[in-house]
This record gives structure tokens, C-alpha cells and sequence, in this order.
DNA sequence: TAATATTTTTAGACTAGCCTAAAAATACGT
DNA sequence: ACGTATTTTTAGGCTAGTCTAAAAATATTA
């Protein structure tokens, strides 16, 4: 009965766990849509069928949510792909905006033992390099207090833990600027008219920040 | 028009190269089923598909063999399996007997820039954990001169550098009798009987090996 | 070389996953 | 609360890949 799913199965846990992750409410068929670059159609379909395997609560017209089988796997996923893309930046020297495509494929190979090998092979890494959290083998996330850097106050002295926008352009951005993780921080000034933020990078350069940047990037005050 | 072939095309590639690689001779309808445990009907059909790819030489009733782009994509494959062989066994720690069924999933992920880094990560190797020659990204093989035990004369010194069957059961037997790569054997005796061979492994015990083994171990003269 | 055996192809059907268009249910604004 | 807008589901159809059963082609053997 518990036969092995296909990715695109697989995808649509980790899509749905996702959308109900923040909100903690079902997610609507439209989201999962969205999400997954498809239509509402096909997602009624596979909701469908997901249901009947036991792995969603699935009430027609009301959305959609996991269940614990469902969201066993859908953390195995999560820890899958955090735990290649760790693999691709340390071992492989890939670059932190290079990693999510090919972590996307690697997430679906099949194999506890590799999954758990790689893992020590890593040192138990406990983040991935956007400084998300591994969940460990039993789908626990070490979650982490952490703020937006654009609600920050002046003059706290913080560190760049993470990012909460994976996209490529975005992270090679920041490379630019050197705001990469671990990268220290002091706010000086912010700026009434367009939110942007001044702040002192590493003890040195000084420089002007986005808003739009600044809501995307995750500190920790030292 | 070069859009990325599904696993399952590619796993046909890769049989036919593998039929064709031996005798040179086209490989028919009802080898490519056997070899991709499937029925002739369903060979058949993707068979003009890849045909009208280009990617087959296909001939109805006459047999199937590869194309210079088919076979570039079939020694691609060949290529990330053996080198993914290596990492598993290497650093992760895997036995040579647990790494193929992993690799075949492995080896379908598409980046060019993944295969080139792992290969130099791993300090390009030539050859895999089963002794098997990993083509360069040209797929080029490196082959090597190398006679089955079977056919060794007595008394000569040789080194195991592969095997010719891949089974789980065969290797963990393998590597029970120390008869893994690098293991020096010289044959002591020959029985006319049973066909079977008395060696000596690694200077030290004496074992008899049946046909069977002898005839799937490749050494090389020292 | 004619009859028989084997191999291969065709025909038709099935599933997973996707789509569009239309119908049904729910939500919203006045 | 009633009509409109939005969301969701249903209906029907498409492709890739598989299957079985039957037909056609090739190979074998007397």
C-alpha cells in the first residue's frame, strides 16, 4: 500500500507544506496553483488523489492541509534539499544562488541511508547556506529567533543569519555588497522617504540599503 | 528542439548503448525489452520515438543502435553513474555492492556543471568501484587490457581490477572471499573437473573458486 | 521451399499528469 | 440579502509510457 510516490507527488507536499507553514490555516487550491506554476484544475486532480493516500485532509471547495504521513515526507524533502544544497556550497564550491535548481533534483533520490550518511558526512550542518534549518531525521526544525534587518533599530549591532527570498538575481545582489551570512551589521541612519537604511558593513564600508532588501534579509543581535 | 529527455528515454539510450558496446551489431526489439525488464510492444513504440529524435538509428524488424548524439547522451549517463559510484563508496562510505542502485537514480541529474565539479571533487578517477573505466566529458573510455581469471595460465601473478557482474549477492560474496580490487591472487591449480580454480589471495590463504567467479573477474597481469 | 516457430509491429486500452472551457459553489459589495 | 465576482470543481481531451492480444514479418527446419 505504501508505494514509493513520484516527484511530482512529492512536489505537491512540499508545496502545501510550505503554504501552511506560515499561516498555519489550509491552503487553497489556487495557492497550490500558483505555487507550482500550474492550474487550479489539475491541482483539484491531484488533491484528489493525495487524499485517498492518506497524506492531505482534503475538503472540497475548503482547501487543503497534511496529515502526519504527509508531512513526514514533506520535511524529508525539506532536509533532502537543505542538506545537498550545504553538499554543493561546501564541497562543491557552488555559489549560494546556484544551488536551489540542482537541490530541487537531488531532493527526490530515494535512499534514507544516503540521506543520513551525506548528513554526518557534512558534520550535521543545522543550516542550509540561505541559513534555513535542516530538519533533523524525525522532521524537527531548529527554528531560531530572528528579525528582518528593516526592523531592526539604530545602532544595534546585529549578523545576517539568512535570507527569506531565494530568488538568483537577489543573491547575487547581496554577494555584491557583501551581505552574505555571518557578515556583521550596525544600522546608522533610516530614512523617512523611501525606507531605505544606512548601515556599516563588517566595521567598514559603509552603505545604503533598500527597503525591499532590507525585509529580506534575516539578523540576529550578537 | 533539444528539449531534456525524460529518465525513461534515457534509460533506453543507455540499455542500447550497453547492447550495442559487445558486438558492435545492432541490438534488437526483444533484447532492449529484456534488458529494460519490459515488454517488446512498449520497446517498440518508444523506439520511433527516439527515432524521430534522432537520437536512434532504427530500422523496423532490423534492430536499434545509437546515433553520435545518442550516444553522446548514453556515455553522459554512464559517465555521472560511475563518477556518483565513487563518491558513495569513497565519501560516504558505502559498500561496492550498495552503490548501483543509488547511482541509477543519481546519475539522471541534469547539470554538465554538477558532473564536471564532482569529478574534480573526487580527484578524477578512472575508474569506479566495480573496476569499470569512467569516460572523460568527450565520453571517451579509458579501456585497459584485461583478461577474466578464468583464463589466466598457473602460476602467474595478477591483480584484480573489476568485475563483469554487478549482482548484490555476487559482490557481498566478493568481498567475504577478500577477493576485491587490488587483491593479488596467483592460480595454484586448475581442476578439469568443475572447471574450478585454486588460488592464493593476497599471498596468504588458499581458496577454490568456481568457474562461475573465475570467468567474472577481470585481473591484469603484474 | 513449404510449413512452422519466433520475433516484431500494430491496434486498442489503461494510468498519471496536465490542459481548457463550462458549471457549481463560495465570497463580496452595496 | 441579493446580485456579482471569484474560486473551485467537473467534464472532456491531450501526451508519455505502459500493457495485452492479434497481425505481420522474419527465421528456422524438415
Amino acid at each position: 500500500m505504501n508505494q514509493p510516490l513520484s516527484s511530482t507527488e512529492e512536489n505537491y507536499l512540499k508545496a502545501i507544506f510550505k503554504l501552511c507553514e506560515q499561516t498555519d490555516k489550509p491552503a487553497s487550491t489556487n495557492d497550490v496553483a500558483l505555487a507550482l506554476n500550474t492550474r487550479a484544475a489539475s491541482v483539484t486532480d491531484m488533491l484528489k488523489r493525495l487524499a485517498e493516500k492518506s497524506l492531505i485532509n482534503y475538503v472540497k471547495y475548503k482547501g487543503v492541509t497534511l496529515t502526519s504521513s504527509g508531512r513526514t515526507i514533506a520535511t524529508s524533502l525539506i532536509r533532502k534539499h537543505r542538506l545537498w544544497e550545504v553538499f554543493l556550497t561546501d564541497k562543491l564550491n557552488f555559489g549560494w544562488e546556484e544551488v536551489h535548481e540542482i537541490a530541487e533534483q537531488l531532493e527526490h533520490i530515494k535512499s534514507n541511508e544516503l540521506t543520513n550518511r551525506l548528513e554526518a558526512f557534512l558534520n550535521f550542518p543545522k543550516y542550509d547556506p540561505h541559513g534555513d534549518p535542516i530538519p533533523d531525521s524525525d522532521g524537527n526544525f531548529q527554528y531560531r529567533q530572528q528579525v528582518h534587518l528593516a526592523d531592526v533599530p539604530l545602532n544595534t549591532e546585529v549578523i545576517i543569519v539568512g535570507v527569506s527570498e531565494h530568488e538568483t538575481s537577489f543573491l547575487q545582489y547581496l554577494e555584491k555588497l557583501n551581505l552574505i551570512l555571518g557578515a556583521k551589521l550596525v544600522i546608522q541612519e533610516s530614512f523617512e522617504y523611501d525606507q531605505s537604511i544606512l548601515v556599516t558593513v563588517n566595521q567598514s564600508a559603509t552603505q545604503n540599503i533598500s527597503a525591499k532588501v532590507a525585509k529580506n534579509i534575516y539578523v540576529q543581535k550578537i
